[in-house]
DNA sequence: AAGGAACAAAAATTGATCTTTTTGTTCCTT
DNA sequence: AAGGAACAAAAAGATCAATTTTTGTTCCTT
């Protein structure tokens, strides 16, 4: 599954007008190259090995990439500049495909935390690791509740009146 | 500097009535040990190591925790319980000790997301790294913006009515 | 000119080993 | 009984070589 296949679904509206889609943005691997501050050899390389696997093509058999595509490749190049390997960009999309079928809203509501080696994904409350889809939030403010109530299942804590004047 | 410190000046408050501090819930190692689920072990070793240290002692020297250490306490457990390492729990502490003073709420308003390798740190519409203090939230929305930003300040992109047909 | 292939350098991952940290258990002291 | 010390097992982290992935450069083909 490709960068491309998750991003598909939410920018192609864009280039409608009126409501029909008139004409199709797209791209020669140079322009995008341009656009997108990538280099020509990393736009082959990701294509043959499926990162981002544009669609349509020149009658003369040359790839063009579609908006979509560029959205797909700009945010990998962040995750790269956040010192994110290509390898973990890779499994991040893959496991990311198997959330994102479920999502309904557009991608634009989804944030992204990238900090040293994780991708995080938000979306509607939620939290969960690109990479393992592993999931856990953890407020602070319950352990406060939690601490408490497990406190009333014990005997109760001992008063202690003598030490009030020491240091906390 | 020890898990305590960081998490001090916020729940101490609970033990007051009407305003004034009455009395101090004070526990035992054992208590402890009961009502986090910790063992006596870690306890000791995490107050030797400097992790949890409690405050105040009986005439006889043992030690006594605060309603504030067991806070601490479950939340050094829960992120155990998380699979992140004591080492990494010593880290965050040391790291959110530098954000945590410049923060006014209570640490009610904290959230943690704790997945793998990385403790993030939520607070008032930021997000950090509790390892490393870094922040990169990385909203997707943006891109789509960016990328028709980069777009237009290049030449404009073929208008592909050849390819209307093609899949996408 | 545009894309593809080949070679090489750079970057990242993996696996194995070694060291350090953490925890349980048992025994000792008060 | 409570806490502390000693020993050992388990878990985690650090290091380093070997392998794989990624990228740049150059040359070739159309």
């Amino acid at each position: 599954m490709t960068f491309h296949a998750s991003l598909r679904h939410f920018s192609d509206s864009r280039i409608t007008h009126g409501g029909v889609a008139v004409t199709r943005s797209s791209f020669s691997r140079q322009q995008v190259a341009a656009i997108t501050g990538l280099s020509t050899r990393q736009l082959g390389y990701w294509r043959k090995t499926g990162l981002v696997v544009p669609q349509t093509f020149t009658p003369g058999g040359h790839a063009r990439y579609s908006f979509t595509d560029l959205i797909a490749l700009r945010a990998a190049k962040r995750l790269l500049e956040a010192n994110v390997s290509l390898q973990r960009v890779r499994k991040c999309l893959q496991s990311l495909t198997r959330f994102l079928p479920t999502i309904e809203q557009p991608l634009v509501e989804l944030s992204l935390v990238v900090t040293g080696d994780v991708v995080l994904v938000f979306h509607d409350q939620q939290t969960f690791d690109a990479l393992t889809g592993q999931q856990w939030v953890f407020p602070v403010a319950e352990l406060v509740a939690e601490v408490e109530r497990l406190q009333k299942s014990r005997p109760a804590p001992e008063q202690g009146e003598l030490f009030l004047a020491e240091n906390c």
